[in-house]
DNA sequence: CGCGACTAAAGGTCAGACTGTTTGAGGGTC
DNA sequence: GACCCTCAAACAGTCTGACCTTTAGTCGCG
Protein backbone atom coordinates (compact mmCIF):
# COMPACT_ATOMS: atom_id res chain seq x y z
CA UNK A 1 0.00 0.00 0.00
CA UNK A 2 1.31 3.08 0.71
CA UNK A 3 1.53 5.08 -2.16
CA UNK A 4 -2.01 4.35 -4.16
CA UNK A 5 -4.04 3.27 -1.78
CA UNK A 6 -8.11 2.87 -1.92
CA UNK A 7 -9.05 6.21 -0.69
CA UNK A 8 -7.31 8.36 -2.92
CA UNK A 9 -8.89 9.33 -6.12
CA UNK A 10 -8.33 12.35 -8.00
CA UNK A 11 -5.07 12.47 -10.17
CA UNK A 12 -6.04 10.39 -13.01
CA UNK A 13 -6.05 14.22 -14.88
CA UNK A 14 -2.24 14.13 -14.24
CA UNK A 15 -2.01 13.26 -17.67
CA UNK A 16 -3.91 15.95 -18.96
CA UNK A 17 -1.35 18.61 -18.28
CA UNK A 18 0.28 19.51 -21.02
CA UNK A 19 -1.44 22.58 -21.88
CA UNK A 20 0.13 25.59 -20.75
CA UNK A 21 -2.40 27.04 -19.61
CA UNK A 22 -1.68 29.18 -15.87
CA UNK A 23 -2.77 25.92 -13.84
CA UNK A 24 -1.55 27.26 -10.65
CA UNK A 25 -1.68 24.09 -9.12
CA UNK A 26 -2.09 24.71 -5.19
CA UNK A 27 1.10 23.71 -3.83
CA UNK A 28 1.78 20.29 -5.10
CA UNK A 29 5.44 20.34 -5.19
CA UNK A 30 6.10 17.07 -6.28
CA UNK A 31 4.99 16.38 -10.02
CA UNK A 32 3.01 13.36 -12.06
CA UNK A 33 2.83 10.31 -10.44
CA UNK A 34 5.12 7.79 -12.39
CA UNK A 35 3.25 5.39 -15.13
CA UNK A 36 3.28 2.48 -12.70
CA UNK A 37 1.57 3.89 -10.12
CA UNK A 38 -1.20 5.04 -12.01
CA UNK A 39 -1.45 1.66 -13.81
CA UNK A 40 -1.92 -0.23 -10.69
CA UNK A 41 -4.49 2.46 -9.38
CA UNK A 42 -5.97 1.82 -12.23
CA UNK A 43 -6.06 -2.12 -12.08
CA UNK A 44 -6.88 -1.77 -7.91
CA UNK A 45 -9.56 -0.05 -8.74
CA UNK A 46 -10.91 -2.39 -11.30
CA UNK A 47 -10.39 -5.13 -8.72
CA UNK A 48 -12.19 -3.16 -5.80
CA UNK A 49 -15.13 -1.94 -7.23
CA UNK A 50 -15.63 -5.87 -8.65
CA UNK A 51 -15.32 -5.09 -12.16
CA UNK A 52 -12.38 -8.11 -11.74
CA UNK A 53 -13.32 -10.51 -9.38
CA UNK A 54 -11.03 -13.05 -8.34
CA UNK A 55 -10.15 -15.84 -10.87
CA UNK A 56 -10.11 -13.09 -13.80
CA UNK A 57 -6.80 -13.66 -16.18
CA UNK A 58 -5.78 -10.02 -17.25
CA UNK A 59 -4.40 -9.87 -20.74
CA UNK A 60 -0.88 -10.51 -21.08
CA UNK A 61 1.77 -8.11 -20.13
CA UNK A 62 2.51 -6.91 -23.31
CA UNK A 63 -1.26 -6.33 -24.24
CA UNK A 64 -1.58 -4.39 -21.00
CA UNK A 65 1.22 -2.20 -22.14
CA UNK A 66 -0.57 -1.38 -25.74
CA UNK A 67 -3.97 -1.24 -23.65
CA UNK A 68 -2.20 1.55 -21.43
CA UNK A 69 0.09 3.09 -23.61
CA UNK A 70 3.10 2.10 -21.87
CA UNK A 71 5.75 -0.61 -22.00
CA UNK A 72 5.86 -3.91 -20.64
CA UNK A 73 8.47 -3.10 -17.89
CA UNK A 74 5.91 -0.25 -16.54
CA UNK A 75 3.12 -2.34 -16.58
CA UNK A 76 5.24 -5.42 -14.73
CA UNK A 77 6.27 -2.37 -12.70
CA UNK A 78 2.50 -1.77 -11.64
CA UNK A 79 1.91 -5.73 -10.94
CA UNK A 80 4.54 -6.14 -8.83
CA UNK A 81 2.99 -3.75 -6.23
CA UNK A 82 -0.72 -5.63 -7.19
CA UNK A 83 0.93 -8.35 -6.33
CA UNK A 84 2.89 -8.01 -3.15
CA UNK A 85 -0.60 -6.45 -1.93
CA UNK A 86 -2.32 -9.26 -2.61
CA UNK A 87 -4.72 -8.64 -5.32
CA UNK A 88 -3.33 -10.45 -7.76
CA UNK A 89 -0.97 -13.82 -8.62
CA UNK A 90 1.01 -14.48 -11.26
CA UNK A 91 1.97 -18.02 -13.31
CA UNK A 92 4.55 -18.85 -15.50
CA UNK A 93 3.63 -21.09 -18.35
CA UNK A 94 1.77 -21.42 -21.50
CA UNK A 95 -1.44 -21.56 -19.23
CA UNK A 96 0.08 -18.17 -17.13
CA UNK A 97 -0.59 -15.06 -17.21
CA UNK A 98 -1.75 -12.70 -14.08
CA UNK A 99 -4.85 -13.91 -12.00
CA UNK A 100 -7.07 -11.73 -9.78
CA UNK A 101 -5.78 -13.56 -6.62
CA UNK A 102 -8.18 -13.74 -3.48
CA UNK A 103 -7.02 -11.96 -0.43
CA UNK A 104 -5.13 -14.82 1.75
CA UNK A 105 -5.93 -14.22 5.61
CA UNK A 106 -2.43 -15.41 6.25
CA UNK A 107 -0.82 -12.98 3.66
CA UNK A 108 -2.04 -9.77 5.52
CA UNK A 109 -1.26 -11.66 8.62
CA UNK A 110 2.57 -11.52 7.22
CA UNK A 111 2.25 -8.00 6.30
CA UNK A 112 0.89 -6.51 9.65
CA UNK A 113 3.49 -8.65 11.82
CA UNK A 114 6.14 -6.90 9.63
CA UNK A 115 4.42 -3.59 10.02
CA UNK A 116 3.74 -3.69 13.78
CA UNK A 117 7.63 -5.05 14.41
CA UNK A 118 9.01 -1.96 12.92
CA UNK A 119 6.82 0.33 13.92
CA UNK A 120 7.78 -0.82 17.26
CA UNK A 121 11.44 -0.54 16.03
CA UNK A 122 10.76 3.43 16.06
CA UNK A 123 8.95 5.19 18.48
CA UNK A 124 5.38 4.96 16.26
CA UNK A 125 4.25 1.97 18.82
CA UNK A 126 5.31 1.14 22.55
CA UNK A 127 5.38 -2.43 23.82
CA UNK A 128 2.65 -0.81 26.55
CA UNK A 129 0.50 -0.35 23.14
CA UNK A 130 1.19 -3.56 21.79
CA UNK A 131 0.43 -5.48 25.12
CA UNK A 132 -2.69 -3.51 25.83
CA UNK A 133 -4.14 -4.04 22.29
CA UNK A 134 -3.67 -7.69 23.11
CA UNK A 135 -5.33 -7.58 25.97
CA UNK A 136 -8.17 -6.52 24.72
CA UNK A 137 -8.43 -9.07 21.78
CA UNK A 138 -7.74 -11.96 23.34
CA UNK A 139 -9.62 -11.57 26.41
CA UNK A 140 -13.01 -11.59 24.73
CA UNK A 141 -11.94 -13.29 22.32
CA UNK A 142 -11.73 -15.95 25.35
CA UNK A 143 -15.13 -15.42 26.36
CA UNK A 144 -16.37 -16.07 22.54
CA UNK A 145 -13.82 -18.96 22.59
CA UNK A 146 -15.77 -20.54 25.42
CA UNK A 147 -19.11 -19.89 23.89
CA UNK A 148 -18.46 -21.27 20.41
CA UNK A 149 -15.94 -23.70 21.44
CA UNK A 150 -15.82 -27.09 19.83
CA UNK A 151 -14.80 -30.46 21.05
CA UNK A 152 -12.13 -30.63 18.37
CA UNK A 153 -11.10 -26.51 19.79
CA UNK A 154 -10.85 -28.33 23.57
CA UNK A 155 -8.83 -31.18 22.39
CA UNK A 156 -6.13 -28.95 20.68
CA UNK A 157 -6.02 -26.79 23.51
CA UNK A 158 -5.19 -29.84 26.27
CA UNK A 159 -3.19 -31.69 23.93
CA UNK A 160 -1.28 -28.11 23.57
CA UNK A 161 -0.84 -27.61 27.35
CA UNK A 162 0.59 -30.94 27.54
CA UNK A 163 3.01 -30.74 25.26
CA UNK A 164 3.61 -27.34 26.65
CA UNK A 165 4.38 -28.92 30.41
CA UNK A 166 6.37 -31.65 29.15
CA UNK A 167 8.62 -29.63 26.52
CA UNK A 168 12.21 -28.44 27.77
CA UNK A 169 13.61 -25.99 25.55
CA UNK A 170 12.58 -22.65 25.44
CA UNK A 171 11.62 -22.41 21.45
CA UNK A 172 9.59 -25.45 22.09
CA UNK A 173 7.41 -24.22 24.71
CA UNK A 174 7.10 -20.73 23.34
CA UNK A 175 5.89 -22.35 19.91
CA UNK A 176 3.48 -24.20 22.44
CA UNK A 177 2.64 -21.30 23.91
CA UNK A 178 1.60 -19.53 21.05
CA UNK A 179 -0.08 -22.25 19.87
CA UNK A 180 -2.33 -22.15 22.60
CA UNK A 181 -3.11 -18.73 22.43
CA UNK A 182 -3.57 -19.42 18.81
CA UNK A 183 -6.51 -21.96 18.68
CA UNK A 184 -8.54 -19.58 21.30
CA UNK A 185 -8.52 -17.12 18.49
CA UNK A 186 -9.53 -19.82 16.15
CA UNK A 187 -12.28 -21.26 18.33
CA UNK A 188 -13.82 -17.86 18.38
CA UNK A 189 -14.43 -18.61 14.82
CA UNK A 190 -13.90 -15.21 13.56
CA UNK A 191 -11.45 -14.64 11.08
CA UNK A 192 -10.99 -10.98 11.20
CA UNK A 193 -10.00 -11.60 14.84
CA UNK A 194 -7.45 -14.10 13.61
CA UNK A 195 -5.61 -11.72 11.17
CA UNK A 196 -5.43 -9.17 13.48
CA UNK A 197 -4.35 -10.93 16.88
CA UNK A 198 -2.20 -13.12 15.66
CA UNK A 199 0.31 -10.48 14.13
CA UNK A 200 0.25 -8.89 17.65
CA UNK A 201 0.81 -12.22 19.51
CA UNK A 202 4.04 -12.89 17.55
CA UNK A 203 5.73 -9.39 17.37
CA UNK A 204 5.36 -9.75 21.65
CA UNK A 205 7.01 -12.89 21.11
CA UNK A 206 9.77 -12.72 18.83
CA UNK A 207 10.59 -9.32 19.53
CA UNK A 208 9.72 -8.07 23.45
CA UNK A 209 9.95 -11.58 25.02
CA UNK A 210 12.37 -11.42 28.20
CA UNK A 211 15.18 -14.46 27.41
CA UNK A 212 15.56 -14.85 30.94
CA UNK A 213 12.08 -15.59 32.76
CA UNK A 214 12.45 -18.43 35.69
CA UNK A 215 10.84 -21.63 35.65
CA UNK A 216 8.52 -21.15 38.48
CA UNK A 217 7.17 -18.50 36.11
CA UNK A 218 6.10 -21.04 33.24
CA UNK A 219 4.78 -23.31 35.78
CA UNK A 220 2.29 -20.55 37.05
CA UNK A 221 1.52 -19.99 32.96
CA UNK A 222 0.88 -23.72 32.52
CA UNK A 223 -1.54 -23.59 36.06
CA UNK A 224 -3.02 -20.58 34.28
CA UNK A 225 -3.81 -22.19 31.05
CA UNK A 226 -5.53 -24.81 32.65
CA UNK A 227 -7.50 -22.83 34.09
CA UNK A 228 -8.39 -20.79 30.55
CA UNK A 229 -9.03 -24.23 29.00
CA UNK A 230 -11.38 -25.56 31.65
CA UNK A 231 -13.84 -22.58 31.63
CA UNK A 232 -13.85 -22.50 27.76
CA UNK A 233 -14.86 -26.72 28.23
CA UNK A 234 -17.19 -25.57 30.41
CA UNK A 235 -18.63 -22.86 28.09
CA UNK A 236 -18.25 -20.49 30.76
CA UNK A 237 -17.60 -17.28 29.00
CA UNK A 238 -17.54 -14.71 31.67
CA UNK A 239 -15.09 -17.17 33.60
CA UNK A 240 -12.63 -17.70 30.67
CA UNK A 241 -12.30 -14.04 29.97
CA UNK A 242 -11.43 -13.20 33.56
CA UNK A 243 -9.15 -16.18 33.80
CA UNK A 244 -7.66 -14.71 30.48
CA UNK A 245 -7.11 -11.37 31.55
CA UNK A 246 -5.39 -12.46 35.05
CA UNK A 247 -3.63 -14.40 32.41
CA UNK A 248 -2.50 -12.07 30.37
CA UNK A 249 -1.74 -8.74 33.32
CA UNK A 250 0.57 -11.92 34.84
CA UNK A 251 2.76 -12.07 31.89
CA UNK A 252 3.05 -8.69 31.07
CA UNK A 253 6.09 -9.01 33.25
CA UNK A 254 7.58 -11.47 31.48
CA UNK A 255 7.85 -8.79 27.89
CA UNK A 256 9.99 -5.49 28.14
CA UNK A 257 11.90 -3.35 25.67
CA UNK B 1 2.91 -9.22 1.73
CA UNK B 2 2.17 -12.65 0.47
CA UNK B 3 5.14 -13.67 -1.38
CA UNK B 4 8.03 -13.37 0.37
CA UNK B 5 6.67 -12.36 3.76
CA UNK B 6 8.34 -12.30 7.13
CA UNK B 7 8.38 -15.36 8.65
CA UNK B 8 9.13 -17.41 5.91
CA UNK B 9 12.14 -18.70 6.25
CA UNK B 10 14.15 -21.52 4.95
CA UNK B 11 13.52 -21.33 1.36
CA UNK B 12 17.02 -19.05 0.12
CA UNK B 13 18.18 -22.71 -0.35
CA UNK B 14 16.28 -22.65 -3.82
CA UNK B 15 19.72 -21.78 -4.90
CA UNK B 16 21.29 -24.75 -3.95
CA UNK B 17 19.61 -27.44 -5.19
CA UNK B 18 22.08 -27.69 -8.33
CA UNK B 19 23.51 -30.91 -7.22
CA UNK B 20 21.83 -33.55 -8.66
CA UNK B 21 21.94 -35.58 -5.13
CA UNK B 22 18.80 -37.49 -4.40
CA UNK B 23 16.75 -34.39 -2.57
CA UNK B 24 13.75 -35.70 -3.00
CA UNK B 25 12.16 -32.28 -2.45
CA UNK B 26 9.11 -33.53 -1.01
CA UNK B 27 6.65 -31.92 -3.46
CA UNK B 28 7.89 -28.27 -4.67
CA UNK B 29 6.08 -28.94 -8.27
CA UNK B 30 7.10 -25.34 -8.82
CA UNK B 31 10.50 -24.09 -9.48
CA UNK B 32 12.85 -21.38 -7.93
CA UNK B 33 11.51 -17.97 -6.72
CA UNK B 34 11.92 -15.18 -8.96
CA UNK B 35 14.95 -13.04 -8.96
CA UNK B 36 13.02 -10.02 -8.30
CA UNK B 37 11.42 -11.95 -4.78
CA UNK B 38 14.39 -13.01 -4.27
CA UNK B 39 16.21 -9.34 -4.06
CA UNK B 40 13.43 -7.87 -2.24
CA UNK B 41 13.33 -10.69 0.55
CA UNK B 42 17.07 -10.24 0.98
CA UNK B 43 17.02 -6.28 1.20
CA UNK B 44 13.96 -6.75 3.38
CA UNK B 45 15.65 -9.00 5.89
CA UNK B 46 17.98 -6.24 6.26
CA UNK B 47 15.74 -3.73 7.05
CA UNK B 48 13.70 -6.53 9.48
CA UNK B 49 17.04 -6.88 11.32
CA UNK B 50 17.92 -3.73 11.65
CA UNK B 51 21.00 -3.62 9.51
CA UNK B 52 19.76 -0.85 7.45
CA UNK B 53 17.41 1.77 9.42
CA UNK B 54 15.19 4.00 8.86
CA UNK B 55 16.33 6.71 6.59
CA UNK B 56 19.58 5.02 5.58
CA UNK B 57 19.78 5.83 1.55
CA UNK B 58 20.46 2.53 -0.66
CA UNK B 59 23.02 2.54 -3.63
CA UNK B 60 21.41 3.50 -6.80
CA UNK B 61 19.78 1.02 -8.56
CA UNK B 62 22.43 0.03 -11.30
CA UNK B 63 24.80 -0.16 -8.57
CA UNK B 64 22.29 -2.76 -6.77
CA UNK B 65 22.15 -4.82 -9.79
CA UNK B 66 25.82 -5.32 -9.55
CA UNK B 67 25.90 -6.33 -5.84
CA UNK B 68 23.20 -8.72 -6.55
CA UNK B 69 24.58 -9.98 -10.08
CA UNK B 70 20.69 -9.09 -11.46
CA UNK B 71 19.89 -6.29 -13.89
CA UNK B 72 18.48 -3.03 -13.11
CA UNK B 73 14.96 -3.89 -14.29
CA UNK B 74 15.21 -6.98 -11.35
CA UNK B 75 16.21 -4.25 -8.74
CA UNK B 76 13.28 -1.83 -9.52
CA UNK B 77 10.74 -4.89 -9.70
CA UNK B 78 12.43 -5.78 -6.28
CA UNK B 79 12.24 -2.10 -5.28
CA UNK B 80 8.60 -2.03 -5.97
CA UNK B 81 7.14 -5.04 -3.99
CA UNK B 82 9.65 -3.39 -1.08
CA UNK B 83 7.93 0.21 -1.16
CA UNK B 84 4.46 -1.24 -1.77
CA UNK B 85 5.06 -2.63 1.51
CA UNK B 86 6.27 0.43 3.11
CA UNK B 87 9.51 -0.90 3.16
CA UNK B 88 11.33 1.92 1.22
CA UNK B 89 10.40 4.86 -0.47
CA UNK B 90 12.10 6.66 -3.90
CA UNK B 91 12.58 10.31 -4.75
CA UNK B 92 14.10 11.32 -7.65
CA UNK B 93 16.74 13.71 -8.55
CA UNK B 94 20.00 13.80 -8.03
CA UNK B 95 19.96 13.77 -4.41
CA UNK B 96 17.10 11.11 -5.02
CA UNK B 97 17.27 7.51 -4.53
CA UNK B 98 15.74 4.56 -2.49
CA UNK B 99 15.69 5.03 1.21
CA UNK B 100 14.32 2.84 3.86
CA UNK B 101 11.40 4.54 5.16
CA UNK B 102 9.53 4.19 8.46
CA UNK B 103 6.37 2.15 8.23
CA UNK B 104 3.70 4.85 8.42
CA UNK B 105 0.13 4.02 10.57
CA UNK B 106 -2.16 5.57 7.31
CA UNK B 107 -0.38 2.99 5.50
CA UNK B 108 -1.19 0.38 7.13
CA UNK B 109 -4.87 1.05 8.08
CA UNK B 110 -5.26 1.63 3.82
CA UNK B 111 -3.90 -1.62 2.91
CA UNK B 112 -5.86 -3.13 6.01
CA UNK B 113 -9.33 -1.36 4.37
CA UNK B 114 -8.60 -2.79 1.02
CA UNK B 115 -7.88 -6.37 2.63
CA UNK B 116 -10.34 -6.72 4.44
CA UNK B 117 -12.66 -5.23 2.43
CA UNK B 118 -11.76 -8.00 -0.30
CA UNK B 119 -12.28 -10.18 1.94
CA UNK B 120 -15.87 -9.66 2.77
CA UNK B 121 -16.05 -9.76 -0.72
CA UNK B 122 -15.10 -13.43 -1.04
CA UNK B 123 -16.49 -15.45 1.58
CA UNK B 124 -13.62 -15.42 3.90
CA UNK B 125 -15.13 -13.15 5.85
CA UNK B 126 -18.77 -12.57 6.82
CA UNK B 127 -20.77 -9.29 7.99
CA UNK B 128 -21.19 -10.50 11.46
CA UNK B 129 -17.08 -11.08 12.24
CA UNK B 130 -16.59 -7.30 11.19
CA UNK B 131 -19.19 -6.13 13.30
CA UNK B 132 -18.21 -8.02 16.16
CA UNK B 133 -14.43 -7.27 15.68
CA UNK B 134 -15.48 -3.53 16.11
CA UNK B 135 -17.50 -4.22 18.91
CA UNK B 136 -14.65 -5.91 21.23
CA UNK B 137 -12.24 -2.76 19.74
CA UNK B 138 -14.41 0.06 20.10
CA UNK B 139 -16.11 -0.76 23.51
CA UNK B 140 -13.25 -1.07 25.63
CA UNK B 141 -11.58 1.97 23.73
CA UNK B 142 -13.98 3.89 24.87
CA UNK B 143 -13.24 2.55 28.77
CA UNK B 144 -10.14 3.82 28.03
CA UNK B 145 -10.74 7.21 25.67
CA UNK B 146 -12.64 8.12 29.34
CA UNK B 147 -9.77 7.19 31.45
CA UNK B 148 -6.98 9.05 29.29
CA UNK B 149 -9.15 11.39 27.72
CA UNK B 150 -7.74 15.40 27.27
CA UNK B 151 -9.83 18.41 26.80
CA UNK B 152 -9.04 18.31 23.25
CA UNK B 153 -10.34 15.23 22.45
CA UNK B 154 -13.64 16.10 24.30
CA UNK B 155 -13.47 19.31 22.36
CA UNK B 156 -13.09 17.88 19.21
CA UNK B 157 -16.00 15.31 20.19
CA UNK B 158 -18.72 17.63 20.86
CA UNK B 159 -17.56 19.31 18.04
CA UNK B 160 -18.03 16.86 15.62
CA UNK B 161 -21.19 16.02 17.20
CA UNK B 162 -22.87 18.93 16.58
CA UNK B 163 -21.95 18.98 13.10
CA UNK B 164 -23.01 15.34 12.66
CA UNK B 165 -26.71 16.72 14.31
CA UNK B 166 -27.03 19.76 12.29
CA UNK B 167 -25.89 18.51 9.02
CA UNK B 168 -28.10 17.40 5.88
CA UNK B 169 -26.85 15.17 3.57
CA UNK B 170 -26.18 11.55 4.21
CA UNK B 171 -22.38 11.72 2.46
CA UNK B 172 -21.68 14.26 5.78
CA UNK B 173 -23.84 12.90 8.15
CA UNK B 174 -21.49 9.18 7.92
CA UNK B 175 -18.15 11.39 7.58
CA UNK B 176 -19.01 12.92 10.92
CA UNK B 177 -20.03 9.99 12.02
CA UNK B 178 -16.72 8.09 11.07
CA UNK B 179 -14.69 11.19 12.67
CA UNK B 180 -16.64 10.46 15.98
CA UNK B 181 -15.69 7.38 16.29
CA UNK B 182 -11.85 8.29 14.84
CA UNK B 183 -11.77 10.62 17.65
CA UNK B 184 -12.60 7.91 20.27
CA UNK B 185 -9.99 5.74 18.93
CA UNK B 186 -7.58 8.10 19.04
CA UNK B 187 -8.13 9.17 22.81
CA UNK B 188 -6.68 6.02 23.81
CA UNK B 189 -3.50 7.62 22.70
CA UNK B 190 -2.81 3.80 21.54
CA UNK B 191 -1.64 4.07 17.89
CA UNK B 192 -2.16 0.38 17.42
CA UNK B 193 -5.85 0.44 18.02
CA UNK B 194 -6.35 3.12 15.58
CA UNK B 195 -4.27 0.91 12.63
CA UNK B 196 -6.32 -1.90 13.38
CA UNK B 197 -10.03 -0.32 14.46
CA UNK B 198 -10.40 2.54 11.83
CA UNK B 199 -10.23 0.34 8.68
CA UNK B 200 -12.96 -2.02 9.97
CA UNK B 201 -14.62 0.83 10.94
CA UNK B 202 -14.26 2.07 7.44
CA UNK B 203 -15.39 -1.02 5.43
CA UNK B 204 -18.53 -1.70 7.10
CA UNK B 205 -19.25 2.44 6.50
CA UNK B 206 -18.63 2.09 3.16
CA UNK B 207 -19.60 -1.65 1.98
CA UNK B 208 -22.46 -2.25 4.55
CA UNK B 209 -24.15 0.61 5.64
CA UNK B 210 -27.37 0.43 4.09
CA UNK B 211 -28.41 3.79 2.68
CA UNK B 212 -32.06 3.72 3.60
CA UNK B 213 -31.79 4.14 7.38
CA UNK B 214 -34.91 6.07 8.55
CA UNK B 215 -34.22 10.13 10.04
CA UNK B 216 -35.29 8.58 13.57
CA UNK B 217 -32.55 6.58 13.45
CA UNK B 218 -30.04 9.04 13.01
CA UNK B 219 -31.83 10.86 15.71
CA UNK B 220 -31.43 8.07 18.10
CA UNK B 221 -27.75 7.72 17.45
CA UNK B 222 -27.16 11.29 17.98
CA UNK B 223 -28.72 10.92 21.46
CA UNK B 224 -26.39 7.78 22.21
CA UNK B 225 -23.30 9.78 21.49
CA UNK B 226 -23.89 12.53 23.23
CA UNK B 227 -24.65 9.64 26.57
CA UNK B 228 -20.92 8.50 25.20
CA UNK B 229 -19.25 11.94 25.37
CA UNK B 230 -20.44 12.65 28.65
CA UNK B 231 -19.15 9.69 30.04
CA UNK B 232 -15.89 10.06 28.64
CA UNK B 233 -15.66 13.67 29.57
CA UNK B 234 -16.62 12.60 33.36
CA UNK B 235 -13.32 10.04 33.07
CA UNK B 236 -16.34 7.47 33.59
CA UNK B 237 -14.41 4.35 31.97
CA UNK B 238 -17.05 1.51 32.85
CA UNK B 239 -20.13 3.56 31.67
CA UNK B 240 -18.37 4.52 28.45
CA UNK B 241 -17.86 1.30 27.54
CA UNK B 242 -21.28 0.32 28.51
CA UNK B 243 -22.49 2.98 26.51
CA UNK B 244 -20.77 2.30 23.61
CA UNK B 245 -21.87 -1.45 23.46
CA UNK B 246 -25.47 0.05 23.86
CA UNK B 247 -24.74 2.11 20.71
CA UNK B 248 -22.95 -0.54 18.47
CA UNK B 249 -25.26 -3.03 19.10
CA UNK B 250 -28.44 -1.13 18.16
CA UNK B 251 -26.74 0.30 15.01
CA UNK B 252 -26.17 -3.49 13.95
CA UNK B 253 -29.44 -3.28 12.40
CA UNK B 254 -28.06 -0.09 9.74
CA UNK B 255 -25.79 -2.83 8.63
CA UNK B 256 -26.10 -5.10 6.01
CA UNK B 257 -25.26 -7.19 3.29
C1' DC C 1 24.18 39.96 -4.69
C1' DG C 2 20.96 37.61 -7.20
C1' DC C 3 19.28 35.09 -10.76
C1' DG C 4 19.38 32.15 -14.73
C1' DA C 5 21.71 28.45 -17.48
C1' DC C 6 24.38 24.38 -17.21
C1' DT C 7 25.45 19.90 -15.41
C1' DA C 8 25.56 15.68 -12.91
C1' DA C 9 23.13 12.08 -10.55
C1' DA C 10 19.46 9.62 -9.71
C1' DG C 11 15.03 7.41 -10.73
C1' DG C 12 11.44 6.68 -14.68
C1' DT C 13 10.45 4.86 -19.26
C1' DC C 14 11.11 2.53 -23.42
C1' DA C 15 12.18 -0.97 -27.15
C1' DG C 16 13.66 -5.27 -28.25
C1' DA C 17 15.68 -9.58 -27.62
C1' DC C 18 16.40 -13.69 -25.23
C1' DT C 19 15.48 -17.35 -21.43
C1' DG C 20 12.76 -20.58 -18.79
C1' DT C 21 8.47 -22.80 -17.73
C1' DT C 22 4.30 -24.98 -18.71
C1' DT C 23 0.80 -27.01 -21.39
C1' DG C 24 -1.35 -28.97 -25.31
C1' DA C 25 -1.14 -30.86 -29.90
C1' DG C 26 0.67 -34.11 -33.09
C1' DG C 27 2.76 -38.20 -34.16
C1' DG C 28 4.73 -42.47 -33.25
C1' DT C 29 4.84 -46.99 -30.68
C1' DC C 30 2.91 -50.97 -28.33
C1' DG D 1 -7.23 -47.42 -28.56
C1' DA D 2 -3.92 -46.22 -24.81
C1' DC D 3 0.46 -44.46 -23.86
C1' DC D 4 4.61 -41.82 -24.40
C1' DC D 5 7.71 -38.64 -26.74
C1' DT D 6 8.72 -34.54 -29.08
C1' DC D 7 7.76 -30.09 -30.50
C1' DA D 8 5.74 -25.70 -30.70
C1' DA D 9 3.20 -21.98 -28.70
C1' DA D 10 2.25 -18.75 -25.01
C1' DC D 11 3.32 -16.83 -21.38
C1' DA D 12 6.17 -14.52 -17.39
C1' DG D 13 11.11 -13.63 -16.15
C1' DT D 14 15.47 -11.43 -17.32
C1' DC D 15 18.85 -8.60 -19.62
C1' DT D 16 20.87 -4.75 -22.35
C1' DG D 17 21.33 -0.30 -23.47
C1' DA D 18 19.44 3.73 -24.54
C1' DC D 19 16.92 7.98 -23.59
C1' DC D 20 13.72 11.09 -20.67
C1' DT D 21 12.62 13.71 -16.43
C1' DT D 22 13.40 15.53 -12.08
C1' DT D 23 16.25 17.78 -8.85
C1' DA D 24 19.95 20.21 -6.57
C1' DG D 25 24.13 22.12 -6.86
C1' DT D 26 27.44 25.17 -9.53
C1' DC D 27 29.05 28.51 -12.49
C1' DG D 28 28.83 32.75 -14.59
C1' DC D 29 26.57 36.74 -16.24
C1' DG D 30 24.27 41.02 -15.15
Amino acid sequence: MGQGSTPSTARQNDATRATPSAAPSPLPVSRLRPAYQQVADQLRELILNGSLTSGHRLPPEADLGGDFGVSRSTVREALRVLASQGLVRTVRGTTGGTFVSHVEPDQVSDYLETSIGLMSGSDTLTLADILEAREMLEVRAAGLAARRREPRHVDALRAAMEREKHSRGRSVKFNEHRHFHGIIIEATGNGLLTVMTEPVFRVLQSRFLSPDVPREFWAQVDREHETIVDRIDAGDAEGAAEAMQVHLSRIRDAYHD
